[in-house]
DNA sequence: TTGAAAGCGATACCAT
DNA sequence: ATGGTATCGCTTTCAA
């Protein structure tokens, strides 16, 4: 494809070579074999076998673009998380190349990096390299590129966080967690145990997954009759460390007794903090997380923490995503959290 | 593309409403923008500022399959890790991203899965799409997808893990670690310190960089006149906690005094286990580890490990890759490890 | 069961 | 500066 020394093999050669016509050799190399072995096309048998040997003797590979133009299909769906390497997200890649595998389809990932502009692109790109489908987590401010690629018909779902104004009967898939409950579950752990003084610390990136556990959050308090006690601290990526340290800090002063952190990243930066500064949990402060950790298992008691279906947020995303493919109406799914109980959220 | 209420915009719908030739489109649409603003192409500026309202207000987007099949060409780029959501890839995967995007080209992710026969069809299905250029971490039993690849003459760059049998006069580039180095900088820093009874415990996934921590491992302790106590311990991702486990009981029982670990993952494993089991580090068993891990600072002697250039590592493999698509030579790169000095290398 | 031929959309050669 | 058109490789009628 670079070089000249060595032409591409097209199915123009292969049907040359194998003295039939390239409609045959179309057929052939498009035929599924079906369960009896036979393949699914109307070709005599030994003709197919010789066009397969052919085919394969000369390296013949179908050329995706001419295929892609030809028919607007790729088989090819796009996921675009927000960070490639983030650990929630780590734990899902893996599920979803599985399905789509399976399925005949290829996934290929890129990373939005939480800004709506990169998002932008990486769908525009992804767009124009014709994909039939997307997999997207969307960043605050990137609804506009979302909303452009659904206006395309291009079938598109929503993991991990949803997009206000677009309901599942819009044509767009949402496979999400049940956010509120988890923040509540988190909130009802602690009230159960005893704590009464409990705050919350979270990132201001204006997407649903944290605003809704926050949300959670407030309807334990509420209910518990502990509304008074509410306070949410919120930072950036770029400032957490530093406004962690300033708020473990002042909270510690203030009598708080209890953190929810609804991020790993939140959860590991706390607990971080904590060690260095001689905290323990739950007798300075106790935690409950979010998402897995390593570190969670490394503390004299062992954090307690919310824990996200990953396989199933994998799975479903592409299941529902290849039937919209395959002309499904698109569905709403919403898993639900579990806690992990560890030794952070004590009775007091 | 899906539905067919909304037809896709073509180049030839862009041209008709612009009262233009295609011709006059294609040559807009792929101007470069010069540093003056002004656009590199033989159409006069008003024409062209002309045809760039409509394809705008249209909402033209370029075909790529056609665009690709015609020129051979798809500014696009793979990148095969073993693992996608493995911390140490985690840590370039956004450098490639980044750098790729500055010189106009799209990046896919997607992993082997430390699997050759996954390898290769990842491979397969990025090859029928048409990439400029594949940036690859080999997995054992690889190879032959590789040099298929670079068969096809589509530069290959080797990232991380080398293979044998190409050098880059073969038209691979190569991006990889001193590993040798790496593994006599950490065996030497517990030398240094007085340690004598120094192990390894390493996988046996059969790839380039394992083997080569192992030599500047088993180098080191030749220089150091303590070839006798070299014991290389090996076990495979699946096996990896339990063996783990056997291991740390055996080498505290044989007085074993310092263990390297060359990869986060088997650092880590050992970290726990040894926490579990209430042992200390470096008193009951000193530790050199590798790559970043957040656990690393959780220990009271945080830990001592080797850092790779991770930054340099991503975007040196972009660089070097799309110098090769642009038609320079293949080049060659290996770039130093450093050490984090922490306390569970200390003096004994 | 087989084949001829019309496109898919963009590009680039060749004219004007 | 602008335009006509053959072409990339494949799929899919339609006809034989």
């Amino acid at each position: 494809m670079q070089s000249s020394n060595m032409k591409r093999i097209t199915i123009r050669d292969v049907a040359r070579e194998a003295h039939v016509s390239v409609t045959l050799v179309s057929f052939v190399i498009n035929a599924k074999k079906r369960p009896d072995g036979s393949l699914d096309c109307p070709v005599n048998p030994l003709t197919a076998k010789r066009v397969l040997e052919v085919a394969n003797r000369l390296g013949y590979r179908r050329n995706f673009a001419a295929a892609s133009l030809r028919n607007g299909k790729s088989n090819t769906i796009a996921v675009v998380p927000n960070d490639i390497s983030n650990k929630f997200f780590a734990g899902i890649s893996h599920w979803i190349e599985d399905v789509a595998h399976d399925k005949g389809y290829t996934v290929f990932f890129a990373s939005s990096q939480e800004n709506a502009t990169r998002l932008g692109e990486v769908l525009d790109s992804f767009l124009a390299h014709g994909i039939d489908g997307l997999i997207v987590a969307p960043v605050s401010g990137g609804e506009q590129s979302i909303v452009n690629i659904i206006n395309y018909h291009v079938p598109v779902v929503l993991l991990d966080r949803d997009m206000s104004g677009y309901d599942d009967n819009k044509g767009v898939g949402k496979v999400l967690l049940d956010d509120v409950e988890a923040g509540k579950m988190a909130t009802n752990e602690l009230i159960k145990n005893g704590y009464k003084k409990i705050e919350m610390i979270s990132y201001s990136l204006g997407i649903s997954s944290l605003s809704e556990r926050e949300e959670g959050y407030r309807k334990a308090m509420m209910e518990a009759d502990l509304y008074d006690n509410v306070n949410v601290h919120y930072t950036t990526y770029a400032d957490a460390a530093k406004d962690v340290g300033n708020f473990i800090s002042d909270a510690i002063s203030r009598g708080v007794e209890a953190l929810f952190t609804p991020t790993y990243s939140l959860s590991e930066l706390v607990l971080s903090v904590m060690r260095e500064r001689g905290l323990s949990t739950p007798k300075d402060l106790a935690i409950v997380g979010f998402d897995e950790s390593d570190i969670y298992s490394l503390y004299e008691n062992t954090v307690t923490h919310i824990v996200q279906p990953l396989k199933d947020l994998g799975v479903k995303s592409v299941e529902t995503l290849i039937s919209m493919i395959e002309g499904q109406p698109s569905e709403k799914i919403i898993l639900k959290p579990e806690i992990k109980l560890g030794g952070s959220s004590m009775k007091r």
